[in-house]
DNA sequence: GTCTATAACGCGATAGAC
DNA sequence: GTCTATCGCGTTATAGAC
């Protein structure tokens, strides 16, 4: 049930997305700190104040694609492959997911993740996304361990960081060292079998 | 055996160790990226241009914390505890080591491991510093699993970008979450003791 | 009202003349 | 070491066009 729009709020909309994409696309040539209003207007043919029009600093344009970062990332764990299969299946997949969504989208992953541009500080809004998506992911894998019984030798919090420190720790050095090769090759981004084979080791011993 | 010093070449030294005293200062303030010559400048009481008489750029100060960086990072690894002890507190005390240094020098772990800065490329004589800091890291883990005779199930140099991977992701969650509570304590600085029960676990099944 | 432009301010890194 | 100057940045004020 999007809002009827006139026809002055659909170009404003469909400019809006194009600062949007274009920052986008800046972000992951040149890094994301180094995004400059000057080359999004000088893309767009306008002056760089005249971008004022439809965001109210830099930073707000930041702030939409963190928003819209975490929001994506839901998506990607909602829609994660094997999410009927066994423990093994549904780890790698947690972990598979993780890694593809920070590969294809290292924009936003730095922005959402990694906070490189000193300035920045997402709006409560945003904050309020964010921590309800990582809240969702953290149920779903709650879920996943109840459904399948496990008993751990370590309180369920406890594993439940060793995995996202260890997703977050390949991830990491996965587009440190091999950022043009996909997830499964690479020297870190080949290791998820073996991340999860060791974890599923401890728990099950 | 330092090169004799002239009483203007001793000054000149102690400004440039001012300099990279106060850039550490406000890098642990302000963040990595929000490093300004004019502060620098404003709180050594000269004017921004003066400082060009000690570093050819901006990124030339970068590029030397970078480098020292590294070097301290050496000295952090030679001298940690329990060099001496079983393989298990070796595992503790290299995880804890790297996280304490990560958390002592938060301004230059960011400048070594996550690559704040848009312009910044260390130079080919800091690069070489840093792999050699790397490569001697990995020649000590390498002896201790030697010296405890392990049979991995799996090829020894994954085993050690696990442990890599494990150290890295908890500190980066570490400093994320509870940047100033000590190693040991909050919700990722407390779970080395796990992180290193789980690779035990896995390589003496 | 909505979008665009120009002008200007303050701050950043940096180059050159003294 | 300084001062001066250039260039690019994000941002604001303001005025004109649709």
């Amino acid at each position: 049930m999007t809002k009827r729009l006139t026809r002055r709020e659909q170009v404003r909309e469909e400019t809006i997305e194009q600062i949007l994409s274009i920052a986008r696309e800046e972000m992951q040539a040149e890094g994301v700190a180094a995004l400059s209003l000057g080359t999004i207007a000088r893309r767009l043919g306008m002056r760089t104040p005249s971008l004022y029009t439809y965001f109210d600093s830099k930073n707000d344009i930041y702030d939409e694609l963190f928003r819209r970062g975490f929001v994506e990332f839901g998506q990607w764990m909602d829609e994660r492959p094997y999410q009927d299969g066994t423990l093994r299946e549904n780890m790698e997949s947690v972990m598979t997911t993780y890694m593809r969504f920070a590969q294809e989208n290292q924009d936003l992953y730095q922005l959402m993740f990694q906070r490189p541009v000193p300035g920045f500080v997402p709006s409560e809004e945003s904050m309020a996304v964010s921590l309800g998506q990582l809240d969702a992911a953290k149920a779903q894998f709650s879920q996943l361990l109840e459904r399948e019984d496990m008993t751990l030798n370590i309180p369920f919090e406890e594993g439940r960081d060793l995995v996202i420190a260890l997703a977050h720790g390949l991830t990491e050095l996965h587009l440190a060292n091999n950022p043009d090769l996909p997830v499964g090759q690479g020297r870190f981004g080949q290791l998820i079998p073996q991340a999860v084979q060791i974890l599923l080791d401890a728990w099950q011993k």
